[in-house]
DNA sequence: CTGAAAGCGCTTACAG
DNA sequence: CTGAAAGCGCTTACAG
C-alpha cells in the first residue's frame, strides 16, 4: 500500500500525493486550506505530508502562482540604536503579517545601496523599504519606484518625492527642545552635531524656527557641527566648551550625540542638568538610563518602523492608492538632563 | 526584426533570447558568465537584456538547478546593541559572499522561533544562523541541524552539542575582569546583572575562578541578579548600594548593565573610576563615549559575527566536515571606571 | 469533491 | 559554439 520508503531525496507533493492515495492538485489544495476538498480526504493528506517529513517549497509555489512572502528592508546604519528600533519595529509588523524580512545594511554606502537594492528586485521581493543612505541621489529613489514594486521609504525623506513615505516631525522636535530650553531662562542654545542633509536642515530649521519666536538672532558660532554618532557629539560638546564657554544649554542632533556629549560634559566634571542642560532627539530605549538620563524629544522609533511598514502593506493590498505618508508626532520627555 | 514591444510582463529570458536570435539557453549561459559563449553573441545577448529591461528571476533558477542564495538569521534581541554589532558583522560577511540574509528577530520568544526557523527552511534558506532564545530547548537545536541545512549556532552555547558554533571565553573574560579589579586593592568585588542561564553560568564560573585564583571566599550575596538590561543595572546597582554600602568595585555581566549600573552611581552623585571600579563585558562601540567611558573586556562583538559567518560559508562548502567552533578571545580593555 | 494538464522562468545534460 | 528538450516543485484553470 504504502510507498516504499524514498532514500534521501527532497519530499514533494507528489510524494504526498502517492501516500495519501489523491493527486497532487489534491495535496496543493489541501495545503493551503483549501475548503473544496472532503475533510477525510484533506486528512489524509495531512498525515501523509507528517509522515514522509514534507516540507512545503515556498519558492517553486511562488514561481507558480503565489505572491513572494518577502519583503526587503535596507537599513543605513544598524550601529545606531535608533536604527536598531525602528527595525524592530519593522520587522514585528511584517512578520505578523506573514512576510518575511529580506535584510541589508548599507552602512552608508551608496554603492552598496545600490547593489542590495537590486538583489532584493533579483529575489522578487513583494516589498521595498528603504532608508537611503546619506549621500542617495534622488534618482535612486526614482528608478527603485519605477521597479513597480512597493516601495516605501523611511526616515530621510530626499526631498519632495512621489513615493510612500514613513518619518517623524523633524522640525516641530527640535522647535520643542530649543523652545523648552528658552523658556527655562537660556540667553543662548547652541545646536549640537549633525551634518548636513535632509534631516539634518529640518532639525535646524527647527532650531532657527524656535529662536525667532522669541526674538532671538540666530548665530552659525552656536551650531557645532560633527558626526550623527556618539564621537561626534563628544568632540562637539568639547568644541563648544572650549569656543563657548558661556554656552549653558543645547539640543543635540540626536540622541546619540548627545550622550557624546554627555561624556565631554563629565570628563570636564560638568553634570548635564545641573551643570549644562542638554535635549536629545529620537527617544532610543538607553535614554531611560543614561547617565544621567536624557531630556529628549520622543519620536517613537519602534511605532515609526510600525507605521512604515503599515504604509508598505497598505500600499501591496492596494497598489492605486494614492501617495501614503506618516509624519509621527514628536512630543517633550523631559528627565534630568534639561 | 525585433520583435514587437511587449506590453507590461515580465520580460523573461525567452525574451532577451527572441530580441538577440539565439536561444533561451544561450541566454541563460551568457547571464551567468559562461565562457562557452562567443564575445560577440554574448554582447548581443547582454545589449537585448538591457534594452528590454530584463531581471533574473533568483527563485526560477534556483528551482530549476542553482543553490539559495538566501542565509536566514535569527537573532533574539537587536536592542541591545551588541546583538545588532553582531549582526553587522555578519550581514557584511554573508553579503560579500553573494549572500543575501533573511533576518528574524524573536525578542527571546520560543514559539516565535519556531515559526520563524521553519519559515526559513519552507525559504529554501542555504543556512541558518541562531542566536538561540534564553528558554530555547535544546531539542529545538537538534531538530534544526537535522533539516540537513548548514546551520551555526552564536554566542549562547546550549550544553554541549554537534552543532558548529561562534562564541566567546566568557568565562576567560570575567575572570580578567575580576582579577583586575582584585589586584588594584578590592577586598570584594561584586557580580552585577544577569539572570540564570548558559552564558550566565559560564561569566560567573570566571568571577568564581578569579575569587579562588586569589584564595577569597564566594559569596552569594555579592552577586546581584538581574536582567541583563540597562534597566536591569541600574536596579542591580541601587540594590548593592543598599545592601553592601562597603562594596566599592564590581563587574558586570555586560556592558548595557554597566551603563545602567553607571546610571544609578550618577544619580547618587558617585562617579565610576573614582568612587566606584566598574568593569563592563563585550566592549559595544558605546561603550568608547558613556560617561565615563567604560572599562570593559572586549569580545569584539562584529568580529565574532564575521567569524560565525565564516563558520556557515565553510560549512556550505564543506557539509562534511568536522565540527567548526570558534571561540573568541576575551581581552581586558582599560578605560576609565576601572 | 477530485484529477489531468499546462505552465511559472529558469538550468542542465545532450546533441550537433 | 549553440539549440531542443526535459524538468525543478508548485498552482491554476478546466473537466468531470
Amino acid at each position: 500500500m504504502a510507498t516504499p520508503p524514498k532514500i534521501a531525496r527532497t519530499i514533494t507533493i507528489v510524494d504526498v500525493a502517492a501516500e495519501a492515495n489523491v493527486s497532487k492538485s489534491t495535496v496543493s489544495l489541501v495545503l493551503k486550506g483549501s475548503p473544496l476538498i472532503k475533510g477525510e480526504t484533506a486528512d489524509r493528506v495531512r498525515s501523509a505530508a507528517l509522515k514522509l517529513g514534507y516540507v512545503y517549497n515556498r519558492r517553486a509555489g511562488e514561481l507558480r502562482g503565489n505572491a513572494s512572502n518577502a519583503i526587503g528592508v535596507v537599513i543605513n546604519d544598524l550601529m545606531n540604536p535608533f536604527f536598531a528600533e525602528v527595525l524592530v519595529g519593522i520587522e514585528r509588523k511584517l512578520v505578523d503579517a506573514g512576510y518575511v524580512v529580506l535584510m541589508a545594511h548599507t552602512g552608508e554606502d551608496v554603492g552598496l545601496q545600490d547593489k542590495v537594492l537590486q538583489s532584493m528586485r533579483e529575489q522578487n521581493a513583494a516589498g521595498i523599504m528603504l532608508c537611503p543612505a546619506l549621500k542617495t541621489p534622488r534618482s535612486v529613489l526614482k528608478s527603485t519606484q519605477d521597479w513597480g514594486i512597493p516601495f516605501t521609504v523611511f526616515v530621510r525623506n530626499l526631498g519632495i518625492g512621489s513615493y510612500d513615505f514613513a518619518g517623524s516631525d523633524s522640525e516641530e522636535g527640535v522647535y520643542l527642545a530649543t523652545t523648552h530650553l528658552l523658556n527655562a531662562g537660556h540667553a543662548e542654545v547652541g545646536f549640537l552635531g549633525g551634518q548636513k542633509g535632509v534631516v539634518f536642515t529640518q532639525r535646524l530649521a527647527g532650531y532657527k524656527k524656535a529662536l525667532q519666536a522669541k526674538r532671538r538672532a540666530f548665530s552659525g558660532d552656536l551650531v557645532f557641527y560633527a558626526n550623527p554618532s556618539r564621537e561626534g557629539g563628544y568632540e562637539a560638546m568639547n568644541t563648544l566648551l572650549g569656543q563657548s564657554p558661556k554656552l549653558k544649554a543645547a539640543v543635540c542632533y540626536n540622541d546619540i550625540v548627545a550622550f557624546g556629549a554627555l561624556s565631554a560634559l563629565g570628563e570636564k566634571g560638568l553634570r548635564a542638568g545641573t551643570d549644562f542642560a542638554l535635549m536629545g532627539f529620537d527617544n532610543i530605549l538607553d535614554t531611560a538610563h543614561s547617565n544621567p538620563p536624557l531630556s529628549t524629544v520622543d519620536i517613537n522609533p519602534k511605532e515609526l518602523g510600525e507605521q512604515a511598514a503599515s504604509i508598505l502593506l497598505k500600499r501591496i493590498r492596494e497598489p492605486d492608492a494614492e501617495r501614503l505618508v506618516y509624519i509621527g508626532q514628536a512630543t517633550l520627555l523631559l528627565r534630568q538632563t534639561a
